[in-house]
DNA sequence: CTGTGTGCAAAACGTTTGCATGCCT
DNA sequence: AGGCATGCAAACGTTTTGCACACAG
């Protein structure tokens, strides 16, 4: 996710508008390496803006990854995960606490595609999913 | 997933019993790689057990996984899929029509976890999820 | 002033649960 | 006969949508 001015910039060059709780919402996620869910992040924009709804920061979300300074995490069964680092990574999640750490580790040049699949999806990407539990639950 | 007669022996020694609807779930499941969803299996079920329900399929589903009959796939975001198949592979789903094909190669040799990982979460395994488009859908 | 964003309430969606009945063993 | 499985309806948690009002540009 780039900086705040940036992202500013961005949105009102595609005539989009800031307000107060979308730049609450780009302060939450900057730099926030927990991977939180959409209530993670109304909880803590709630703490300044008590009377933001869900569908603010879900709308705001979609509007972020469509723009991709966000990435959607596919990794807890329960519910969906926001990452601003866009950067290719993969995850571990604890499966007791649901945790999501980050592993920067670049694995591409191992990971190649059969030709078999080659041969029916164009692939964009990967994303590796470590499944284990943290120390704290253990 | 074992064969239908091993899976019937396995659920008749856990005191679980064989019933008509649970004998179809099998055998749709068997063999079958095309990683279903809840909603496939029911409405495949239901062609020879009209009054057949959800609950029947998920109480049914969750049994198979939490004997280690079955996996619970999560690469849709918009809902489960399940695999017979239970030796360690991957994925590559299509966004657009979610169609999820199988990768069978063995990545592991490859994918060592950092230690910074490893100092933090005790790793079960794991699973490489592709992106992409499929050819009938480009 | 125009139109995008907000917030409420309600809907939608996949999934789970309580409970009475059914049926496997 | 006993107990697990079924199926209905209702509840659930997450996410989406319709709409009137607010406010950024």
């Amino acid at each position: 996710m780039e900086s705040i001015e940036k992202l500013t910039n961005i949105l009102r060059s595609n005539g989009m508008k800031i307000t107060p709780q979308r730049l609450m919402i780009f302060k939450v996620l900057k730099n926030n390496t927990s991977h939180p869910s959409a209530e993670e992040i109304f909880r803590r924009v709630k703490r300044t803006y008590p009377t933001v709804s869900f569908t603010t920061i879900y709308k705001t979300l979609e509007t972020l990854r469509d723009l991709g300074e966000i990435k959607e995490l596919i990794i807890d069964k329960d519910r969906k995960h926001y990452d601003p680092n866009t950067d290719s990574h993969h995850h571990v999640i604890c499966s007791t606490c649901k945790k999501i750490g980050d592993i920067l580790d670049d694995y591409s040049p191992s990971i190649k595609l059969p030709d078999s699949i080659k041969n029916k999806y164009t692939v964009s990407g990967f994303q590796i999913s470590f499944y284990g539990v943290c120390n704290d639950c253990r």
